[in-house]
Order: C-alpha cells, then sequence, then structure tokens
DNA sequence: GAGCTGACAATAG
DNA sequence: GCTATTGCCAGCT
C-alpha cells in the first residue's frame, strides 16, 4: 500500500456533493505534507481508477488546476453537476461543501 | 538508475 | 497577517 494508492482511495471516498483539500487528502492518505503528490497522482491516476478529482481542490476552496486537460472551467463544471455552489472566481464554500474525511477515510488505521 | 519536476501545505520569520 | 523556505514522494526525462 503505498501513498498513491491511499490518495486514490481517500479521493475514492469523497462523498457527492462534498469537495476536499489536497492537504486532507495528503493527511487522510498518512503524509501531512505530501498534498504536492496528491494533484500530480491524481493527474495521472484520475482517469486511469475513475477518480472524482474535481472534488479536490487547494486549501483556500480554490481550483488550483491549471492542466490543458483539466481546466477550472472543466473542473468548476463538474461540480456544479454535483450540486455544489462555485463561485464565478473557480472557489468552492469549504464552509458548506468542505469535507474532511468523517466517514470511512479514517479506516486506515 | 539517478535526478528533476510537480493540481500544495505547513512552519518560521 | 503576509512572505519566504522546506518538505513530501510518485512519475517523467
Amino acid at each position: 500500500m503505498t501513498f498513491k494508492d491511499k490518495v486514490i482511495e481517500v479521493v475514492a471516498s469523497i462523498p457527492y456533493g462534498k469537495v476536499t483539500t489536497y492537504g486532507t487528502v495528503a493527511l487522510l492518505a498518512g503524509i501531512p505534507r505530501g498534498s504536492r503528490m496528491v494533484g500530480a497522482i491524481l493527474h495521472f491516476n484520475a482517469e486511469r481508477f475513475d477518480l472524482p478529482w474535481h472534488r479536490v481542490v487547494n486549501r483556500h476552496g480554490y481550483i488550483s488546476t491549471n492542466c490543458a486537460e483539466h481546466t477550472r472551467d472543466i473542473q468548476k463544471g463538474l461540480l456544479e453537476q454535483e450540486g455544489i455552489e462555485v463561485s464565478p472566481s473557480f472557489i468552492v464554500h469549504l464552509k458548506k461543501y468542505g469535507w474532511f474525511g468523517e466517514d470511512e477515510a479514517i479506516k486506515n488505521n
């Protein structure tokens, strides 16, 4: 079980209509400061494992994505389809939609 | 096989 | 409170 696999499980455990941060995913994956890799792992494994990468934003609730294949516009659209309100500035209200692993993600031991 | 890069976050000043 | 530096490790060259 590598950090990559944990990240995949955590991201896959994000409830519908909720969003989380890279720091939270990294923390649940066992690396409190491995937030950088979360994005990288998602970038390479999101489509491969069919992960809801769009539910992951930075700690400001802002869509950090700058990839040509995964633009903020795409993520914003996906979030809106989840029923999540996204500000015109691509900001998500973590106060309302923020998820910090209150459920299965803690089953990591 | 070794080094560099990378969807960020936390700590220190 | 804000700016600057360090840290994490998988994936790519």
